[in-house]
DNA sequence: GGCTATCCTGAATACTCGTTCAGATCGCCG
DNA sequence: CGGCGATCTGAACGAGTATTCAGGATAGCC
C-alpha cells in the first residue's frame, strides 16, 4: 500500500523534499507517543496531533496503525545504532568505553534514554513479532559492544573476565534488571546508583579492583570552583 | 461497588458458599487471561469465558474490568507471597535456599511460574497506581527473602557478601534482566541456563567458589542408572 | 497554461468493546 | 407456601476509534 513513494525522482534542488521530512517527523511523534502511553494507548489521532498533521496523513504513509507502530520502532532502532556507534568511537579505551555505556544506560547519554520505551518494546515483542525482531536487534546490537569492550579490554590485559559470554551476558542482563527500577522510578534508584551498582559488579566480573571505575566523568568541574 | 458483599451471614453448612468459589475461579481466569493476552488485550468477555460465566457476572463481582484486573494482581500477590514463604521454610541452609531461589525463578518452581506475567506488570506499573503498588510489594518482599538468606549465609560464615544491600539488589535485578531473555524465549536461554548464570553471578557477590552451587537439585539420578 | 501524480485533509463509516439493565434463578426464612 | 435478597444472565446501548473515502491543494512537466 502507499506506493512505496515510487517516484521520487524530481530532484529537489531548492529544499528538502517535504513529504520525506514529514514522514521522519510523524516518526518521531509516535515513538514520543509510546513513550508517553504506552504502546496499548496510543491512538492515530495522538500521532497525528503530535505530528502536527491530520490522521488520513498518518494512514496514507504507513498504512495502517500497526504499521506506524512498527515503522517507528525501525526508526528507533536507526537512530540508536547510529548514536551508539559513534559515542563509542569517541571515547579511547576500556575503561572509558565501559564507563560511556554505563553513562548512556543510566540516562545521562542520548542513546538509550528513557528506559519507558524499552520496557514498552519487551511486552509488545511477545506478541508481535515485528517488535521482537525490533528488540532482538536492538539488544544484540547493544551486547556486541559491551562483548568488544571486554574482549578489547582482556586484550589490554585491564581485564580477566572468566567467561567472556558469560559475563558479557550477565552485565547486559543485570542493566536491563536495573533499568526495570529506573523506569518505574523506584524509591532510592537513581542515574547515579544505577551506575555505580552496574560498574561495581563489572569490576567483580572482570576481575578488577572498583576503585578502578570510580572518579571521573561524574562530576567534571568541582574541584576547581572558578578557574 | 458490588456491595463488599455484606450479608454473608447464612453460615454454609452443606457446601462452601457458591458466590465465594466462583469469584476465586473469575480471579484466577482473570490471572489466566493476562498471561495469555496481555494487560491490554484482556476484554470482559474472555475472562467470562475462561471463567465459564457471563460478562455480566465479572461486572457484578469487580464492578469494571479495571476492578477485576486489579483484584486479580492482588489474589497473585497472595499466591504468590504463600507460596515462597513455605517453599522457603522448606529447606534447611542458605546455600539450599539460594539454589531454591533459583529454581523457583527459572520457571521450575510453582511460585514465579511464567515471567510473562510480570513483564506485563511491570508496563502497567508504569501508569496504572495498583499495579505499581502491587509490583512494588512483591518486588520488595522477594527481595527481602533475598537478603534474609544473605545475612543467614553470611552469618553462618558460609557467605561473604560486601555490602549486603547492593549484592540484593544486584542479584534480584539480575534475575529480572535474565527473566526478560527467558520469557521472550530467547534462544540460547534456557532455565537451566537461566540458573547457571545467576548462581555463578552470586558465587561472585557473595565470595564463595562457583562450585558450591553446582552439583546436586539439577539431576537427581544419573549416576546409579536403575538403583 | 493545462495535466497528472503525489500529498494531504477531515468527515463519514463500521466495528469493537465496556457497561447498563430488565429480568431469571436460587436458597433461605418466616 | 410466598417473599426476598443475593446471584446470575445475555441482550441492548453508547462511547471510542481504526479505517475509508471524496475530494482539495501542490508541484513538476509538457
Amino acid at each position: 500500500m502507499a506506493g512505496t513513494t515510487s517516484g521520487q525522482a524530481a530532484g529537489g534542488s531548492t529544499a528538502a523534499r517535504a513529504p520525506e521530512e514529514r514522514r521522519r517527523r510523524i516518526l518521531e511523534a509516535t515513538v514520543a507517543v509510546i513513550r508517553d502511553r504506552g504502546f496499548a494507548g496510543t491512538r492515530v489521532t495522538d500521532i497525528a496531533e503530535a505530528a502536527g498533521t491530520s490522521s488520513g496523513l498518518v494512514l496514507y504513509h504507513f498504512g495502517s496503525l500497526a504499521g506506524a507502530l512498527t515503522q517507528a520502532l525501525t526508526h528507533v532502532e536507526d537512530v540508536f545504532y547510529g548514536e551508539l556507534e559513534s559515542e563509542l568511537a569517541a571515547v579511547p579505551g576500556p575503561v572509558e568505553r565501559l564507563r560511556l555505556m554505563a553513562d548512556l544506560a543510566s540516562g545521562a547519554g542520548p542513546a538509550v534514554g528513557d528506559w519507558t520505551l524499552w520496557l514498552e518494546l519487551w511486552v509488545r515483542a511477545l506478541r508481535d513479532d515485528d517488535a521482537r525482531a525490533a528488540r532482538e536487534s536492538l539488544d544484540r546490537r547493544w551486547r556486541a559492544a559491551l562483548r568488544r569492550v571486554v574482549v578489547e579490554g582482556a586484550a589490554a590485559g585491564v581485564f580477566h573476565p572468566a567467561d567472556v559470554a558469560a559475563t558479557t551476558l550477565r552485565l547486559s542482563s543485570l542493566m536491563d534488571g536495573l533499568a526495570i527500577q529506573l523506569a518505574l522510578a523506584e524509591p532510592g534508584m537513581t542515574p547515579a546508583r544505577f551506575k555505580r551498582l552496574w560498574l561495581d559488579a563489572a569490576a567483580l566480573e572482570l576481575g578488577v579492583p572498583a576503585q578502578a571505575f570510580r572518579g571521573r566523568a561524574a562530576r567534571p568541574a568541582r574541584r576547581r570552583a572558578a578557574s
